[in-house]
RNA sequence: GGGCGGUUAGCUCAGCGGGAGAGCGCCUGCCUUACAAGCAGGAGGUCGUAGGUUCGAAACCUACACCGCCCACCA
């Protein structure tokens, strides 16, 4: 009989409406649960929770992708996967936002309100990020295991871990100097700053020796600090000024004395190798003053405007200050030059304005003392790819100070702590419940203390003291035994993000956990690279270069995206996003869609027959590919498994076994029904196992063709396929069979005779002898 | 200043001790009843520079140049 009928798929080609259509049936499935009963070994994926916002960068869609395939390959692999989707909602962003766009003034606003608009606007966004994930097709759990860093479950957990660490004594309050953003009036952290390249100016300012008379030039970018100088240092070398070690230095407009000290820190060849130490023009200011006892003198306020000390300056923005001092002392002759100057600046990352360096009393979470530990965590971990381990490691080795974790803003988890104003007492209270001492007391106050008394902390907590406890959150540590137990402690847990949080999330998520629990937070951590633009460059908004992910889906759809980032991504290496390569992943689609489609025309055999020799030569081809990809997954290389397996199925499947069995499959030419019944056979599986094999990279086309030919149940609650046993092992003609059959077809074209025409002459070679009857049917080598 | 990564076909990149490769682009011929978003064929590179190790180097070593990123105390 004639084993060809109308295909049973339709359509001749993939459309990007499918890709909703099993978005909307994995919804109500429920092979992305994790299942707490299960037996199979965990598998936990600490997602990054994005922080929501109106629009996505095309390159997040891209990180979440990667964490996506990465999640289904591990299902598909034999694990329990909990793959929870988070949104982490505390912050600067959001609080700017509202100012911005409500045009109101945080600090002039009642606080109730102003958090009810913050959650107004994050509520909105974060559905509208929850539609995109899920149009992303990212089988992650947006359900039982879906979270908020800012739920009052998850606000409680953060306060009851600050309780846990200063009961152990890891907390501590504070007055040191301290970054300071004057735009976002707060604390921050190192890990917090960024530097920028800005021009600036160097004052070359004159200070007068009092024993000798003579003059000492001093050059510096801030002249209105000296209202703060309290040393002048010269490097202990330098033959200009070793005349001057142990003498006093009078600081112009001031008149203050202060001594003049030699110290290795003054470069010789930095302006006039004459440095004025001032409360604090930077760390190294904050070094010095440390080391040589000086009494800090606050210059700079919290407004970023100049204190009383700076007498008639006072009440001066930094800036305006800068320009009226370095007239006034241009005026008076002290102002010997002034050069332009490139020079970087510390940033707060958030806002990017110049931070300040200001003494403020502020709490401290002990880091230092733990940074041995974290070494050995970090040679523990196994990394994707394994050269951002150095990155970790030089973040760590740069760690000198605790972490500063108060902030003064309101959108945030608060520091769980009351304080007695009458006996200047403090309570730290925590039970899991989260509680805002601002505006309530806790449950029970410490005996002898009169509510009438007791004033809450108003400020909140570094938002990375929320989101480096995700991974705690999300095993359920102490709210559910069984669950962390099954998840945490005997789960492979995975940390997937971008390199550029390695020193915050990933850094303090390791500190974190190990204050909590003495346990290392990940077994492997996946590090993805950037996303640039067509050049190489940065994606930003000044250049306008940022694609919306949209624009891409709408046009080509998810699949292809995926498809897409898993062929040009290499692991943990930028990549460059142009859409021509988007849809020319894309054309894969279309290809693996008609060769469903032509196998879809045949009737299935249901028991595997006797096979012929070109049927064993593709599937010992195929165990070869599939144990390679396996392999390749196993290690989060989805890249080399994508290459490896379009390659297989474009230029081998299609190429050259399906064009060697077509006419035996139809049972044309002669071929018995056992022949003919062997190589359907072998086409429904060999397409069966490319389907699951490629299923974790592009879900949908997988999933619909699975549907369409092989099981109405999904094929993401399969596994990957076992090799095929008991047939010969041809794979090593390969080759040989490609080189002959493009020989042929080469031959047909230097003698202007059609492919499908017979040719004369052809000698098949001795080797591809068992593959006889089908090369002679499919050239019609006469 | 220190560290890391890179420099291979027009573009993007893989190869990391014995045949210089892929995708896209380009050229030529084909509507061969799965696929023209396809099929078949083809052009194109002294593998950054200079040394060295080796029977043999794009690959290993050294120096240099250029590019990118990270860190750092340029006041």
């Amino acid at each position: 009989m004639d084993g060809s009928a109308e295909p049973r798929i339709k359509e001749k080609r993939w459309k990007i409406d499918f890709e909703e259509e099993m978005i909307r049936k994995w919804e109500s499935e429920d092979w992305w649960k994790f299942d707490p009963n299960s037996d199979k070994p965990s598998f936990v994926i600490d997602t990054p929770p994005p922080y929501p916002a109106p629009v996505w960068h095309i390159g997040a869609a891209v990180s979440y992708s990667m964490q996506d395939i990465i999640a289904r390959i591990h299902r598909m692999l034999g694990y329990n996967v909990l793959y929870p989707i988070g949104m982490d909602r505390n912050g600067i962003p959001i609080e700017m936002y509202v100012e911005k766009y409500e045009h109101i003034n945080m600090w002039e606003h009642d606080r109730d309100d102003f958090e009810r608009l913050c959650r107004q606007y994050l509520d909105q966004w974060t559905e509208k990020m929850k539609e995109i994930m899920k149009r992303l097709e990212l089988s992650g759990d947006y359900e039982e295991n879906y979270y908020q860093t800012d739920w009052p479950e998850y606000r409680g957990l953060t306060q009851l871990t600050f309780k846990i660490l200063w009961d152990k004594g890891l907390i501590y309050e504070a007055e040191r100097p301290n970054n300071w953003c004057p735009h976002c009036k707060t604390t921050i952290a190192d890990a917090e700053i960024e530097y920028k390249e800005k021009d600036g100016m160097l004052y070359y300012i004159k200070y007068k020796v009092k024993e000798t008379g003579e003059d000492l030039i001093v050059a510096t970018t801030r002249p209105e600090l000296l209202f703060g100088c309290k040393a002048i240092i010269v490097h202990p070398d330098d033959e200009r000024y070793k005349h001057l070690h142990g003498k006093t230095a009078i600081v112009p407009l001031i008149g203050r004395e202060i001594p003049i000290i030699p110290h290795k820190e003054a470069d010789p060849e930095f302006g006039t190798g004459v440095v004025h130490i001032c409360s604090f023009g930077d760390v190294n200011d904050v070094r010095i003053f440390r080391e040589l006892k000086l009494e800090p003198v606050k210059v700079i306020d919290t407004e970023g405007k100049l204190t009383e000390v700076a007498g008639k300056y006072a009440g001066l923005t930094g800036k305006e200050a800068r320009k009226a001092i370095v007239e006034d002392l241009e005026r008076e002759g002290l102002l010997v030059d002034k050069k332009p100057i490139k020079h970087k600046v510390p940033v707060h990352e958030r806002c990017k304005h110049e931070i300040e360096i200001i003494p403020m009393k502020e709490y401290y979470l002990k880091q230092t003392e733990f940074l041995d530990t974290l070494r050995k965590y970090v040679e523990e971990i196994e990394w994707y790819p394994e050269k951002y381990k150095q990155h970790l490691l030089n973040w760590i080795n740069s760690v000198t100070v605790d972490w500063p974790i108060s902030r003064r803003r309101y959108y945030g988890t608060e520091l769980p702590i009351w304080y007695n104003k009458k006996t200047g007492e403090r309570f730290v209270y925590a039970d899991g419940k989260y509680r805002k001492p601002w505006k309530e007391l806790p449950p029970k106050l410490p005996e002898g203390w009169n509510p009438e008394d007791v004033e809450g902390e108003w400020r909140t907590l570094d938002t990375w003291m929320d989101s480096s406890i995700s991974v705690l959150f999300i095993t359920r540590w102490m709210r559910d035994e069984e669950f962390f137990k099954k998840t945490f402690l005997e789960g492979t847990k995975l940390r997937p993000q971008g390199y550029e949080i390695i020193r915050t999330w990933l850094y303090y998520s390791l500190l974190r956990v190990h204050q909590l629990t003495g346990k290392r937070a990940f077994d492997k951590v996946f590090i993805n690279g950037m996303g640039l633009d067509e050049k190489g460059r940065k994606m930003s908004k000044s250049l306008g270069n940022v694609i919306d992910p949209f624009e891409i889906i709408n046009k080509y759809g998810t699949d292809a995206l995926r498809m897409y980032i898993a062929l040009e991504t290499s692991i943990g290496e930028n990549y460059r996003i142009s859409e021509q390569k988007i849809q020319g992943a894309g054309k894969f689609l279309t290809k693996l869609w008609n060769i469903a489609r032509f196998i879809s025309m045949f009737e299935p055999a249901e028991e595997r027959p006797k096979l012929e020799p070109t049927d064993e030569w593709i599937l010992s081809e195929l165990n070869r590919v599939r144990e390679r990809v396996i392999q390749y997954y196993k290690e989060f290389d989805f890249h080399n498994a994508a290459l490896e397996l379009r390659k297989f199925t474009w230029n081998v499947f299609a190429d050259h076994y399906i064009e060697l069995v077509k006419r035996r499959a139809r049972g044309e030419e002669g071929f018995s029904e056992e022949e003919s019944k062997a190589a359907r056979w072998t086409l429904y599986e060999v397409l069966r196992q490319i389907l699951l094999l490629f299923a974790p990279i592009i879900p949908a086309i997988t999933d619909k063709i699975w549907r369409e030919l092989y099981d109405e149940r999904s094929i993401h609650a399969q596994e990957f396929p076992a090799a095929i046993e008991g047939i010969k092992d041809y794979s090593e003609l390969t080759e040989k069979i490609a080189e002959f059959n493009s020989y042929v077809w080469n031959t047909k074209k230097e003698r202007g005779i059609k492919f499908y025409e017979p040719i004369e002459g052809i000698e098949i070679p001795e080797e591809l002898e068992p593959f006889r009857k089908d090369l002679v049917a499919t050239h019609r080598i006469q």
